[in-house]
DNA sequence: TTGTTTCATTGACATTTATCATACCTCTAC
DNA sequence: GTAGAGGTATGATAAATGTCAATGAAACAA
């Protein structure tokens, strides 16, 4: 039934989970929660893109990942602050499940499998923050773009050719960089013929060199 | 006992641990372990210093926080794919406490109140990495370097007179820039009046402007 | 002693990246 | 239609930061 962290919950907690659950929609541009509110409860996607992004200031917002049909967000603030430390918001049309936070605390309490399951959900997030930390710190503009792009197409949309509603400003935000820089780097992309893109649509013609520019500068 | 996580073992598994950890001494400058070894013990740092760090490339190390007395070196390699995803080397003569990692697997099935709590701990980790990644990205170099010296006044020390052993190099890695920029901050720093350093002697002499440099410069 | 190594320091310079200004779209509202 | 808003695109310029080279200082071995 659940494709994440989720189906190690025993029968009788996943039969609380479907009575005390409930559903909601949100559309394209809507904002979930937002960094520094209270967390009061535990989020499964159902249906939709979403992303998770840092606020710092009055600059630009930094885009730590994004989130699709099956994943979890929760957060740091999970048995400590109790306060989201991240803004999550929908890029489509989006459906949600709401676990009760107490109840999750509960599912981890009595479930101990679970328990270490989510440990283990917790460290694969952590391992990907380093990466991103890496890239950020050690790649040039490139290469950090090369980064996103296979991320989108490797991770996201699973294919070469997709359509997103990623603005320009999201590509720089997850790319490290000002959308000037992002749009500058597209557009030498584009003209050395390793991709296409037009408006929302992208198209990684070579992908090996994208990989090389991510490799290696 | 334990002033850490540990602390919520049960009786039971305290006295388990106290027959099957083991304790072994390590020098200034020793390696603990590397990114991409096997994991196979937590560590407890009963005493010293040591530097958490990411290697990537031949080139620079990015130093992710210093671990001191009391303080756990697990990593997301635990139930993931049990491989060290960092590198942990001495700053001082440090004494460590290794416990198995199946052991302490054992500890969070059998205990759901220590897996909670783990959980807790994990989160607090990944919440400062957060706000280094803010420092990182949203910084410049007096920013980043202010960041450094507060945390190691703040956190690692607890004094605005310290006495290190982290190199220059260190203090670059850990404010994410070259020695060479480094050192040229920190002797600003010096003719501005906010610290004296001799050495691997700073001081610290005036905090507020510190503070100031960090959230606004 | 001398030579060797490692780290710290400094300056000149090059590169990377951001900032600012502007123009151009494509919507939508009126 | 037309004006405004928001996103995209491009160029000129400035700022931040890294690279390279050279020197000095301290530690240490032969």
């Amino acid at each position: 039934m659940f494709t994440n962290v989720l189906r190690y919950l025993n029968s009788d907690q996943i039969s609380d989970l479907e009575q005390n659950k409930f559903n909601v929609s949100f559309s394209q541009g809507e904002t979930i929660f937002k960094q520094g509110a209270p967390m009061t409860h535990i989020i499964v996607i159902d249906k939709g893109l979403l992303k998770v992004y840092l606020e710092s200031g009055l600059r630009h917002s930094i885009i730590l990942r994004l989130l699709k049909s099956g994943e979890i967000a929760g957060g740091p603030g999970f048995h400590t602050d109790y306060r989201h430390h991240f803004s999550l918001m929908a890029l489509e049309d989006t459906e949600l499940t709401f676990i009760d936070i107490n109840k999750f605390e509960s599912f981890i309490l009595d479930n101990s499998i679970f328990a270490l399951e989510f440990i283990a959900y917790l460290n694969k997030a952590h391992i990907s923050f380093y990466d991103k930390l890496k890239t950020i710190q050690h790649k040039q503009m490139n290469g950090r773009m090369a980064a996103t792009l296979c991320y989108l197409s490797d991770n996201i949309y699973k294919s070469n050719n997709f359509e997103t509603n990623l603005s320009r400003q999201d590509i720089a935000d997850m790319s490290a960089m000002t959308k000037e820089s992002a749009i500058r780097i597209l557009k030498n992309f584009k003209d050395s013929g390793i991709i296409e893109c037009e408006n929302n649509t992208f198209n990684i013609l070579n992908k090996d060199s994208l990989m090389d520019i991510f490799e290696n500068g």
